[in-house]
RNA sequence: GGGCCCGUGGUCUAGGGGUUAUGAUGACGCCCUUACAAGGCGUAGGUCGCCGGUUCAAAUCCGGCCGGGCCCA
């Protein structure tokens, strides 16, 4: 049987873990743990293929750490909150969050998002993750979202979280508030308005440029900059809006662009982050002209009632009849959008709750600067959006299908009653307050109706793992974390929060490493979006080359950077599934117990094993940096180039104690170092031909293997055996002979061929050689042909006189100077140069027989056929 | 506009001062060899994005430019 046929071989493994429990986190051992801040998947329905490379990448890490003896704590877990599913159920349902009873929405979306939790725990095991189910959260869950209100509570106490009456970034759609976050940017073209303001008093008109004309409603102020000298005339007078003839006041600001449309400003409130900061500075009346639905207030007077766009079309109309509107100009611009259903958001003043996070920046920076990134850099992208906060973080949200916050609101006087701590998880619009009436003027409390922001409980994450204000012991024993999975893009929000909540209330970092991935592009290098019909779906591929591949391709993608897909990359995983299962095969033929190391092991046996070491060293050390690519490259570079191609060809031709160890212990370490990645093909390896010896359940609980310090010796001859036997075969396919035609002699002729002294057995047998010789010189004659200056040696000796050595040992006669060179050192102007600087190519010529000969390295081969 | 990452055979990629630049993939040629033809051996294919600088020596370090991507404004 050549074939391995994955589907069914990994379905029946994922089958038996499952059945072993042998992903179980076990809270009571004494091992070291080594804990994973699973990102609990949001159950949006299919496994996207980013997802699937992601999650191989953390499983990795699960598996590995498992075979270093570590408790494992990787938790299945998924996120079950907000706005993205509200979106789909409200396009399902063809309703709004206005349509139904609050108790009706939640249910609607508690059971359309429920319903894919089923399925999609099933692809994490078709991928053949090793999450522990023992450790399941999600969470919409009231065990989960009764931390986030605990949570809350404290930094209630702690003053940290407060009601606050600023301008946010709303969504009139999804009518919330948003955080900055949350806001997207989007290429827009819009239009210039040039509009005529006339001077109060005057018989004269300003021009001003606006693209939003919608907004002359809420002019407060018209600005200029102070150094503009041409507009400096207009300081301080009035300036009498169009359409509403109101008087506004012009003031000079620095931060007015003259380059900019006419140089002259309408400040209004609000039309951008800019117009709130002049709000803010002269303390302007905050009129709010557009309403939380996106509609125009009674202040638009005639436009009241209309979309924004509307009102602006209308508004334009009118202004060209009243023949205010000068001119029209198209104009690039950069448009907020909500990031979820993509409407343009306004900045609206709600009241809304804030959790104190400008005071925090450079307390969070030093604790990220305490947490190890991998890669590095991936930091700077956490400091750069740290260093750019404005506001504080708005952790409210007028939503529904989410945790709701824990407090009662005074009609009368607006008093907040906090819950209690023991009252959580608790639904204010639903449950009684702690006191029936408030405290201040006994007037009605009633549930407030917001709930948080959702990375308010993802950012608990941590927390909640550890089982925070649950377990005191348990979560003195996990926390902090070991480690934070997740990719590049939201590092502004779950890494930043879970860093500023972690350190607000444990006084602590959340985790000690944190790997952040990439993305998974389209093959074009384009991203995936299912508007563009370009993405991918995993499970076709799943199905087709199964998960060991696909884990290969994931493990090929280096953490940090984005990568296009390539089925290439997985049709390579599967060759090399193929040939790690028919290695194993090949093995198998040799070995029908666990053989013992024989006192004396040859030279080509003790190179494998030397190499293996090795080998599982560095790929020991790239797992613990998270540099799984690098890993990959090396085993497979290994299990393929050295072991496959030269060791057991090298051994085809023996049966012995030696060879049977090693084999063994080799292939065994080989799917030990690859298991992490391909755990299905390299159990069926294990389960098949080692199992009955070693008695490891599963070789995802046996232990890494064993290394040991390298045998410069064994490696020494090893290579010189492998380079030998390889151009000898090369050879043989060059002149068209099958591999296996005999030889009648061959002859090794060098200084260097003289390790080989004592192992001519192997080079012979594979080789079919019938008589081999190794001679230092023999009756042959040397021709140095070239003489090659060695720049690494004569570099760092002469510095700047190398270059004249260099010219030296090119401009000489080869064999001169070999001649030279083997009495001592060659004098040039005063330099010295020994054989150590020099490479010397040889030719050698054998009289009297006719022979072919192989040059390896300084070795010459004489083969006679 | 700012930050970060990246430009290496047709395509993708390793390497981050020191021999002849790594490997994959595709192309071509050869070979049923004691596991694997989903294998093996080989051949062709490169001014390492461009221009400067540092150095005895640059794909590698520095500066500028050009191009691509992500994030942010």
């Amino acid at each position: 049987m050549s074939q391995y046929d994955s589907l069914s071989t990994e379905r029946n493994w994922q089958g038996k873990w499952k059945e072993w429990e042998i992903h179980h986190f076990d809270q009571d051992s004494d091992r070291p743990i080594y804990s994973i801040d699973n990102p609990p998947r949001y159950t949006s329905g299919s496994l996207h293929l980013g997802h699937a490379t992601g999650y191989s990448l953390i499983d990795f890490a699960a598996r590995y750490h498992r075979m270093k003896g570590y408790n494992v704590f990787y938790p299945l877990c998924f996120d079950v909150n907000g706005t993205p599913t509200e979106v789909k159920v409200e396009k399902k349902h063809g309703i709004t969050k206005l349509d139904l009873p609050r108790g009706e929405y939640r249910r609607l979306c508690s059971e359309y998002a429920n319903g894919f939790i089923e399925e999609m725990t099933h692809h994490f095991e078709i991928l053949g993750q090793s999450m522990d189910p023992s450790i399941y959260y999600q969470t919409d869950a009231p065990y989960y979202r009764r931390i986030t209100q605990i949570s809350f509570l404290r930094l209630l106490k702690m003053g940290l979280a407060y009601k606050g009456d600023y301008p946010v970034n709303w969504c009139p759609r999804c009518m919330t508030a948003l955080a900055d976050a949350e806001v997207e940017y989007r290429d827009n073209v819009t239009k210039l308005n040039y509009i005529r303001f006339g001077v109060d008093g005057e018989d004269r008109h300003v021009m001003i440029a606006t693209t939003r004309p919608e907004l002359i409603c809420t002019c407060q102020a018209v600005a200029v900059h102070p150094k503009d000298a041409s507009k400096a005339d207009l300081v301080g007078k009035e300036l009498v809006t169009p359409l509403y003839g109101k008087k506004v006041k012009v003031i000079a600001d620095e931060k007015v662009d003259p380059e900019y449309g006419t140089g002259t400003v309408m400040i209004c409130t609000i039309g951008d982050k800019v117009d709130l900061e002049w709000v803010m500075k002269y303390n302007l009346p905050l009129e709010k002209g557009i309403d939380e639905g996106g509609r125009m207030t009674d202040i638009a007077g005639p436009y009241s009632g209309m979309t924004v766009k509307e009102a602006r079309s209308a508004v334009i109309t009118d202004l060209g009849a009243d023949g205010k509107l000068d001119s029209q100009e198209a104009q690039d611009q950069n448009l907020s959008v909500c990031w979820r259903c993509h409407e343009t958001i306004e900045y609206l003043q709600v009241p809304q709750w804030f959790l104190k996070t400008l005071e925090f920046k450079e307390e969070v920076l030093k604790r990220a600067d305490d947490v190890d990134w991998f890669p590095e850099f991936m930091k700077i992208r956490l400091k750069d959006w740290v260093d750019s906060l404005e506001w504080d973080w708005v952790i409210s949200r007028q939503r529904i299908f989410a945790t709701p916050i824990p407090i009662w609101e005074c009609v009368g006087c607006g008093h907040v009653v906090a819950a209690e701590e023991d009252q959580c998880y608790v639904d204010p619009t639903v449950d009684e307050p702690p006191q029936s009436s408030c405290p201040d003027c006994g007037g009605e409390l009633v549930g407030c109706e917001d709930v948080f922001d959702t990375w308010m409980d993802s950012s608990g994450s941590a927390m909640y793992n550890c089982f925070w204000e649950r377990d005191e012991e348990l979560f003195k024993k996990l926390y902090p974390m070991s480690m934070r999975p997740q990719s590049h893009d939201i590092i502004r929000t779950w890494a930043f929060y879970t860093l500023l909540r972690s350190h607000q209330l444990t006084d602590s970092i959340p985790w000690k490493d944190i790997m952040v991935h990439g993305f998974i592009m389209s093959p074009d290098g384009t991203p995936m979006h299912s508007s563009l019909g370009n993405v991918i779906d995993p499970m076709p591929i799943l199905e087709e080359y199964g998960a060991d591949a696909m884990r290969y391709y994931a493990c090929t993608c280096s953490l940090g950077v984005d990568h296009a897909f390539r089925e290439k990359d997985v049709k390579r995983g599967k060759r090399l599934i193929n040939k790690i299962f028919n290695m194993g095969n090949f093995v198998a033929r040799k070995i029908d117990s666990r053989p013992q190391r024989p006192a004396e092991l040859p030279a080509a046996d003790r190179w494998i094993l030397s190499r293996f070491s090795e080998t599982a060293d560095n790929v020991d050390r790239m797992f613990a940096s998270y540099q799984f690519d690098k890993a990959m490259r090396e085993i497979e570079n290994f299990a393929w180039h050295e072991f496959a191609d030269h060791y057991i060809e090298m051994v085809k031709h023996r049966d012995d104690d030696a060879v049977r160890y090693t084999l063994y212990t080799a292939y065994l370490g080989l799917i030990k170092i690859l298991a992490p990645f391909m755990p299905h093909v390299t159990e069926e390896a294990f389960q098949t031909h080692f199992q009955v010896h070693e008695g490891h359940r599963s070789i995802h609980i046996s232990p890494w293997p064993e290394t040991y310090p390298l045998d410069p010796e064994a490696v020494e001859i090893g290579e010189m055996m492998r380079d030998i036997i390889s151009s000898v075969r090369s050879w043989k396919a060059n002149n068209k002979m099958p591999l296996n035609q005999e030889i009648a002699s061959l002859e090794l002729i060098g200084e260097k061929a003289s390790v080989l002294i004592g192992h001519e057995a192997d080079v012979m047998g594979t080789l079919k050689a019938k008589d081999l010789r190794v001679v230092t010189a023999a009756e042959l004659e040397e021709r140095v042909v070239a003489a090659k200056p060695v720049h690494s040696r004569i570099g760092p000796e002469f510095k700047a006189d190398a270059k004249k050595v260099v010219e030296a040992i090119k401009s000489m006669d080869p064999q001169t100077l070999a001649e030279s060179l083997s009495k001592g050192k060659v004098s040039i102007d005063g330099l010295e140069i020994g054989p150590e600087h020099v490479e010397l190519e040889k030719s050698l010529m054998l009289h009297g027989r006719e022979v072919e000969t192989v040059q390896v390295g300084d070795v010459l081969v004489a083969i006679e056929l």
